[in-house]
DNA sequence: TCGAAAAATGACCGATGGGTCATCTTCTGC
DNA sequence: GCAGAAGATGACCCATCGGTCATTTTTCGA
């Protein structure tokens, strides 16, 4: 996708060994999560570690291309389900596809919210994805599917914490996270007992700039 | 608490610095999470690193000692509303107050995912924790408040991840966690349109000693 | 085929952070 | 108020990790 594909101009083993090494990040940060070492990944992309920083500069800017690839790919998950006949259940499987690829990619929660808040291409993607779940969101609620107080951006925030939930039993049920995700869609559904408190979240000011959220550890 | 009663047999100064050691490591824990150097804590206190070590072994051991504080803490919480009136508003004030204290403290949800599977004061605090929740949640289901398909253990990881989901903007919007309690609270409010899928997580064994659940880092 | 540019290499650097220990300080029982 | 033990100190050790760079290897157009 985005940052996967190619800059032109590439010598024949400098493309091969930036292919060889996405695929070893996207392996390695989804099995050990962002903290995996730049060693480690040059190790399982059988290249010197001076390599990945060739293609890479900063340890970041790989996170950024790998996270950035996978946003994507939910997106575009997102965008061909805008067009299922039921909206309703178009959601579901939306947020279905998205947890279960947090459960199988640790560094996706992760850069969600730690570093690259201030990430630009992080940025954009997340952008990106938020505008297809207020699409779907939006379908939903008017099909009565869903409660009409909750935005896309509640979507996207909610499904980190579904994985989250069940991420400490991860190793021993995988699969947990599926009874949350069901308990959180029943509290989507109908209009509940009553209104939601506070504002749903805006993460774009009036000028279209995104509001700073989260320091740097 | 537990972890915070001094040992007896303690020369004046050495509780003393104790004392301020647990303090220290509480604050920079709760700002900075459980990443926070052990120079950090040490300087907070105003005490040499040395110092650390002797009264905790390990790093592990002071996040532990303050974690178990916390949990207990909570679980005080929890005893206390076990005996409300009101069944089902207890059950939502306990999951408010858990919740708020993870906001507040960022290190209490890391450690309950992260290298504290296979710490025996942290996992003992936990249990205790899980089976005041199982209380307040059992009482709630005859009173019919929530649905009767839902364990204790299931609250205590959802209240984990409903701070999550709030995480990533909690610097912006230090109370949005409110919103998502409120979505998840009434997911577990009225037998849903159909049962929750998977059966609910067990953390205990037949013999009694819990289940590994994850690996460290 | 050859030579210059592009790329790969891996030893090296500096910062960080957990943990140790010889030495100095402080407490406490007598 | 003294002696010896308990405790505090901070310099030091070592492993890790992100990042750099002089040197060597590979590519590719002419």
């Amino acid at each position: 996708m985005s940052a996967a594909s190619e800059p032109p101009g590439l010598r024949a083993d400098a493309a091969r060994n930036r292919r060889l090494l996405l695929d070893a990040a996207a392996t390695v940060f989804a099995e050990h999560g962002t903290q995996a070492s730049i060693a480690q990944i040059a190790q399982q992309a059988g290249v010197a570690k001076g390599t990945v920083f060739r293609h890479f500069p900063t340890k970041d800017d790989l996170v950024a291309a790998i996270v950035c690839d996978q946003l994507d790919h939910l997106a575009a998950v997102g965008t061909r389900l805008s067009e299922a006949a039921d909206p309703t259940a178009a959601l579901f499987e939306f947020m279905t596809t998205a947890v279960d690829l947090q459960s199988r990619d640790r560094s996706l929660c992760q850069a969600s919210a730690e570093v690259f808040a201030d990430n630009r291409a992080v940025q954009a993607a997340a952008d990106r994805l938020t505008e297809i779940a207020e699409v779907l969101t939006g379908r939903a609620q008017t099909q009565k599917g869903i409660r009409d107080d909750v935005t896309g951006q509640d979507v996207i925030l909610l499904l980190r914490g579904i994985y989250q939930a069940a991420a400490p039993l991860s190793d021993h049920q995988p699969t947990l996270w599926r009874r949350y995700l069901a308990v959180v869609f029943e509290g989507l559904r109908s209009p509940g007992t009553q209104p939601l408190p506070l504002p749903a979240p805006d993460l774009f000011r009036s000028s279209g700039t995104r509001v700073e959220q989260h320091r740097a550890p």
